[in-house]
DNA sequence: GATGAATGAGTGTTCATTCAT
DNA sequence: CATGAATGAACACTCATTCAT
């Protein structure tokens, strides 16, 4: 397993991401995605060790890309509620514009293949917001209410309302993704 | 002429649950699904029409279970605030009591077979609990924003919080529960 | 297996050949034939002793039918000529009246269940046929080459032409059927 | 990579021969003929779309052996009656040398999966004997009476009298095979 | 590095037959 | 007598992976 061609790995993730959304992991065999991304079978196993491997590194790589957008402009000089109201603005952009990569996220992350992730590799992408959380709460302008209970109604809600899934009438809107923040703010400010 | 068993189904659905947890769907096949349920896998066809009516079948049963759960001590003549916060209650109670059913029901949502529910069938079930949303819009006690941006931030936390898969740190102690809600209420209310 | 119903016996003959002529001997399972003669695939088993001995009686028995119908107008004392016209139209007509019989009849002569059945007991339903011939023979108004060429021209001809499979532009009109008479005589006649 | 290997479709064509020939089609399963073939199941699928696919493949490689044996010394030049007779003789060779291919040739086409072969397809390897045929008509050699007549009587005898399941006590001896050319011919002539 | 061929183990499903009523 | 329930074995086919080139 050594990476020659980008193009040939970029490839695969997006075979993956398609075809993992269109018929779901049961189904999503090793010769479809090879044929997904018009190469050999045998190829796969030149850039990844096994399936597992691919369908982990498509969803490290979908989160790393998810944290870049997400905070592609942070400012950790601005109030905190403007802060998050970007975070949240930007995060339902990406949303919009990768909506494939939600999906397969939100796939993975609910199958236990995402027992197979190192949780902190993920995790450290979102370290700056989770400090952000931590001024709030220290300057006395968010609940003290435990980093679980938090992101529970500042981030989630965004996953739930931009799947199409669960979510079928929402429209994403600027206008609605405005109003849903007044809840989110809601819920956590003090 | 021997009878249908209705243990035998119950069976069924309980290592169709059980299994699915442990292993994912795409490992779990009905020859594993019946060694688990002590049948023979030709059995499961006298009982399901296929493996899909099985899973869907399995995810209906719980979703039922679950509405009844949250509405046993539903009563629309109290304030909106402790209708929801029962109902709340009653459904972190039963999450409590049946993290197993959760889990399925939020990996089989999740899925392509999620497609495959008759969505009416399902929804008919939660009904009460759009009304009195509606109730509170109607009495201006609640912001009019849409079910689906409501229920992002009322009902859908109760699922993160409850999936040990995400939130490995949020204890469900009663505490913990209505520290939570308090943060629900704030989003909705106006 | 002890044989009560007489209806229920002619019915899982009609449903076999029937299913049989459809789907063919491989996808004609128990299971099917008795959906198609509205009983349990259980009662099958108290009027045959298996699957095989169902097919080779269904066989059997439209042989015996087929041979019936032959031979009711049979009558030694004509001439030789007019015996075998006769036997041909009914034979014919026999065809036309029951291509179902025909097409399972020659689908199994042509298996390998065939080789279950007893000749003998075929054969002898046929018997006045071969005694005629050999009249023929001994009168030298019919060419002495074995049974087994006479028969390739007098009566296979009868299942080719009937055969809807083979012979799709051979229409079974009065005309056509006394023409290719002609020729089959010509061929057998000294 | 390995490179396809002619000689395993041609085990794969016999080993379907042989055992449909021995056991029939209904019992004749991929398995066992992978077996037979001494390759792995999942190996047929490489060089057919499916089991149907070996079993027509396998039927209409046959067919145009079959043709080629029998136009082998075809010669248009020659008098209809020594075309016809050099075809008969041609065709019994074959019988005699190839009596597995004629038996699964007849179980194929009085099978349903004879529906699945496109009959075009088969029948141009046949052409040039149809033509033969109708220049006797024009001649006044033949009689004039529609070709599925006329093959009922010069060639499908030559399948009845070569199909050891019906002709046990036809020897396939040049002397019988001529003697039965007579009665075809008498059979046709004007 | 890249590939189609190859496969043992597995897939979901149906089979012929028997069982308990 | 008649049945639907039950099943081990088999079905056609696909799997993830490795092999030879």
């Amino acid at each position: 397993m050594r990476i020659r061609d980008d193009v040939k790995q970029e490839a695969l993730f997006q075979a993956t991401i398609k075809l993992v959304n269109k018929i779901g992991f049961a189904s999503s065999s090793v010769a479809k995605i090879a044929k997904e991304a018009r190469i050999s079978p045998a190829t796969i196993y030149i850039y990844f060790k096994n399936k597992e491997d691919l369908l982990v590194s498509t969803y490290v790589n979908i989160k790393h890309d998810m944290s870049e957008a997400m905070l592609k402009n942070f400012n950790k000089n601005l109030p905190i509620r403007d802060i998050l109201k970007i975070l949240w603005r930007d995060m339902f952009a990406y949303s919009s514009k990768h909506p494939e990569y939600i999906e397969f996220s939100i796939q993975f992350s609910n199958s236990p293949f995402a027992d197979l992730v190192v949780k902190k590799d993920v995790e450290k992408y979102f370290e700056p917001i989770l400090m952000v959380l931590q001024r709030g709460i220290d300057e006395k302008i968010i609940k003290n209410v435990g980093y679980e209970i938090l992101t529970a109604f500042i981030f989630h809600p965004i996953i739930s309302l931009s799947n199409r899934k669960i979510c079928t009438g929402f429209e994403l809107s600027d206008k609605n993704i405005d109003t849903a923040f007044t809840l989110a703010w809601d819920a956590i400010k003090l």
